[in-house]
DNA sequence: CGCGGTCTTGATAACGCTCAATGATTGTGG
DNA sequence: CCACAATCATTGAGCGTTATCAAGACCGCG
């Protein structure tokens, strides 16, 4: 009780604990016990990035493992004429870097911050080494790793449904399932990307966006509140479109 | 040599080793020392599918893992149009199954046998306690799913480019490197896919992929022999199509 | 040799992309 | 705090590409 408002309260404490905050809201470090996560966070490193700003590029060495610890990243990809595609958006606890063990391989994907981002910081041989030392670590790695290719397995067949329609509900309702806030029968969506964004994570454009959030809206599923917001009305419809 | 001898030509002797064949050709398994081997391969079940036969269906309990012995399955979803979305061929030496430890998750795609397929069989339970015992299997397991989620992030930059002629080159150049044999100036390729399959893969119609490869053979990319044999004759032009 | 399945080829039409202009929202400096 | 700029989103018209439908050729197998 003590401890947790010397956390939540003490600035010093909280500059002495670096990265500590960053580690315990990352799923696989939680298999740690007290000594090794102190060890971990000691070697945390902390950086702030501005929204907009990238965090690496393609072709990157990937020598470290980025943690965020408040903040949305986008991670994607450009096609042959130069769209984005979006594979990701992480949120906090999230990670993302080379998670193959010994190699340093380089990124092959871009990562930008969509929101401003603090991001907690370990250098790839800090974490293998980490690795080396709790190979229970391992499995939890492989878990998130598991969820991560969930999710690629389900926007692979989201681009392949033609139906652009389902493909729109698909992203709503996997927004909604990670940051929608229910306010009594509605419920609340702020998205963290724009139309653009939107498009290029379900590989349309931007205009066909507009025209079928636009579309939904007057069938009384939606609500398009400024640019940022949407209100679901009717989710059982919504859900109907994707199934 | 005297072994070697033994296990290829003495069908007393191979009946006997069962599994171990197949465990060995699976990567995550060479980690293992002898005694684990053994443990492993004496639980090692064997089944042979036909070509055509379905191995298991979206929505089954996954409590197996399916190590390829022989031969060639497709993996794929459905999309909202009933349309076959493919997301993995896997070979010999590849596996299939739920890998997240634990818990038993229900399949989120199909198995069908391209070829007749010989597959070895582990249940899950055995499979978690394998993995309980030699964490350091764990870290070859990781890099295996890491090498998916490679593959999954090419295929989605793939759907979610809009030039045809640049997936089909894609594709081709895929097979080439996992299966092509190269004859004098060209490669042969034997495809494992009709053409419908291959169509679903990159999520066009069949008369699509025909019309497509018709006019590459037309530009002198490749030739079309029967349905299942292309020859590779301008690598380069074919490359430069891809990217 | 003939039959079933697979593949090719052609004509048509639908759908989303492109381009272009207008409208809304956000951010900034006076 | 307002005005203006800049960014972002919407709307419309026309075009291009591919899906669709339909018919025919080809391959491989009994």
């Amino acid at each position: 009780m003590n401890n947790l408002q010397n956390l939540e309260f003490n600035e010093e404490a909280c500059k002495k604990c670096k990265g500590r905050y960053c580690a315990s809201k990352v799923s696989i470090f939680s298999v740690l016990e007290e000594p090794q996560l102190k060890e971990v966070t000691d070697k945390i490193d902390r950086k702030i990035y501005k929204k907009g700003q990238m965090i690496f590029f393609e072709g990157d060495i990937s020598d470290k493992l980025y943690l965020i610890n408040k903040g949305k990243v986008k991670i994607f990809k450009y096609t042959k004429e130069g769209k984005e595609q979006i594979l990701y958006i992480l949120s906090e606890g999230e990670f993302v870097g080379d998670l193959s063990l010994l190699k340093k391989g380089e990124f092959k994907f871009n990562a930008e911050a969509l929101e401003d981002v603090n991001m907690c910081q370990l250098t790839k041989d800090d974490f293998d080494d980490v690795l080396r030392k709790n190979p229970d670590m391992a499995l939890k790695v492989l878990q998130v790793v598991y969820e991560r290719i969930s999710k690629l397995e389900t926007l692979i067949q989201s681009l392949s449904t033609k139906d652009i329609e389902s493909r729109v509900s698909g992203l709503l309702l996997n927004f909604i399932k990670d940051f929608g806030v229910p306010k009594g029968n509605n419920v609340e969506l702020d998205l963290p990307l724009s139309r653009e964004d939107i498009a290029n994570y379900i590989g349309v454009t931007r205009e066909t966006i507009s025209r079928k959030l636009n579309s939904m809206q007057e069938e009384g599923i939606l609500k398009l509140v400024g640019n940022k917001k949407i209100i679901i009305q009717d989710l059982e419809k919504l859900e109907s479109l994707y199934e």
